[in-house]
DNA sequence: TCATCCCGCCAACCG
DNA sequence: CGGTTGGCGGGATGA
């Protein structure tokens, strides 16, 4: 079953350079959606028509959490000094937008700190600590003395600021909350250093970023160590809260939630009694490996759908940047740098595996049950054969999971790329190559 | 049915 | 003015 993509992976591998290089060409995809979105009659057809069945879109492979943990695996490591957002995304396969997600609220708890546009430094589980203890003292700093919780906001919600939904216009009390530089110095010479960030601070006010703090502060504060989203959306808008912000707060602080949770700083609880769950705060920051990495992302074939073609594909990861086809030009610019992207993303995967300790790698949502993390973990011992073997059969199952060619060949060179080098390293060197017949660093 | 939350439009920002 | 950010909420998916 599932046939159409399995076997579009299983076939898939060799010409790695190929790959990328189709993988490009066709992400222009249709012109921008429509104003409106889709669902309706689309849904229908079941997808691809009768057969729609094949295995199963699930959204759980595209969350946010899962989405954070990928980003964690790829990028924890001491090597990793800077961060470039469109590398994340095509790493991840993932579009752009959800990488500025996640790489806000690990902004907001330290993980991660800005450095120009378009850039990020990776600070580590390590600059965690540092963050909260900041955020804890600011947070009573706060609770005891004047300023509430949060910003304007919540004095504009309580003062009733209902209907709107404009914005929340009050430009009255801008506690700026320090930015969201929080952690360590920031980038020394801050720009708009010299006041005058102001107006612009209100698109802040309600950022992602900062509401993650303000959540965390919550847990940070208050004396329950767990609190539902519904709650804590409650606390920090305010008594005057009007359903619609309310459900809009909500659905950022899954979002939040979500990723808080893949870094296993919060956990979700099931209260016996109540029906929604809670969030219960953990307090230390580490690699959840509850739910792996996953790299699924479209056979380079067709990507076409614009919106959820749910049951024909798992990810889009069309880089197409916002929309308006109009802007194919600066695709060369990507085919351009894709070499490097993989080549990090590659590095960053070798080195995951190199480390034989579970990191947590899972390959998409159709890996053989069994197979997850086998190899990884079960490897402590020093049977270097018995390694070695195992990294073949582990490329020879996870090499089907692939939903993207080019990660899925990029899997297999690891692979290869490993069984060399191990070969080279445990037993004299050249033996091997005949095996594998290739030179390891060959990519593009 | 309702909780969960992905997706991508589009406006604010910024160089 | 074009590219970068990211708020926002529609509506699909899951329980």
């Amino acid at each position: 079953m599932t046939a159409s993509f399995s076997s579009v992976a299983e076939v898939a591998v060799p010409a790695a350079a190929a790959v990328m290089a189709s993988a490009l060409p066709q992400e222009q995809q249709q012109a921008r959606p429509r104003p409106r979105p889709m669902h309706a009659g689309g849904g229908g057809g079941g997808g691809g028509g009768a057969n729609g069945r094949h295995h199963a879109y699930s959204r759980k492979d595209k969350s946010l959490g899962l989405l954070c943990s990928n980003f964690v695996v790829l990028y924890n490591r001491d090597d990793v000094e800077s961060i470039g957002l469109d590398e994340a995304a095509k790493c991840l396969g993932v579009e752009r937008r959800r990488i500025y997600d996640i790489v806000n609220v690990l902004e907001s708890v330290g993980i991660l700190v800005r450095k120009a546009k378009n850039r990020y430094t990776w600070i580590g589980f390590g600059g965690v600590s540092i963050s909260l203890r900041e955020l804890k003292e600011r947070a009573l700093r706060e609770k005891s003395g004047l300023a509430p919780l949060q910003t304007e906001q919540q004095s504009a919600a309580t003062i009733s600021e209902d209907e709107d939904d404009d914005t929340l216009a009050n430009p009255g009390a801008y506690i700026e909350t320090e930015r969201l530089s929080q952690t360590v110095d920031k980038p020394s010479g801050k720009p708009g250093a010299s006041g005058c960030r102001l107006r612009s601070d209100h698109r802040k006010e309600k950022s992602l970023g900062l509401l993650t703090q303000n959540f965390v502060k919550l847990f940070l504060t208050m004396e329950v160590d767990t609190i539902s989203l519904d709650e804590a959306a409650k606390l920090l808008l305010g008594e005057g809260h009007e359903e619609t912000n309310m459900r809009t707060k909500v659905r950022r602080l899954y979002d939040i939630a979500n990723v808080l949770s893949s870094l296993n700083l919060i956990e979700k609880i099931h209260q016996g009694d109540s029906r929604k769950p809670a969030f219960r705060w953990l307090g230390r920051a580490t690699l959840n490996t509850e739910n792996g990495v996953t790299v699924a992302v479209p056979p380079p074939g067709k990507i076409a759908s614009k919106k959820r073609a749910f049951g024909t594909e798992l990810t889009n990861i069309d880089m197409h940047r916002s929309n308006l086809d109009s802007k194919n030009k600066k695709k060369a610019k990507l085919v351009q740098s894709s070499g490097d992207v993989l080549t990090n993303c590659k590095l960053a995967v070798r080195s995951r595996l190199g480390q034989g300790k579970q990191s947590g790698f899972v390959y998409g949502p159709f890996h053989p049950s069994g197979a997850r993390k086998h190899g990884l973990d079960g490897g402590n011992k020093p049977g270097q054969r018995e390694r070695a073997e195992d990294w073949e059969s582990l490329s020879a199952s996870f090499r089907p999971q692939y939903q993207n060619q080019a990660l899925s060949d990029l899997f297999v060179h690891y692979v290869d790329a490993w069984k060399t080098w191990y070969s080279e390293f445990a037993q004299g060197s050249s033996i091997m190559q005949q095996h594998f017949g290739h030179p390891v660093n060959h990519f593009l």
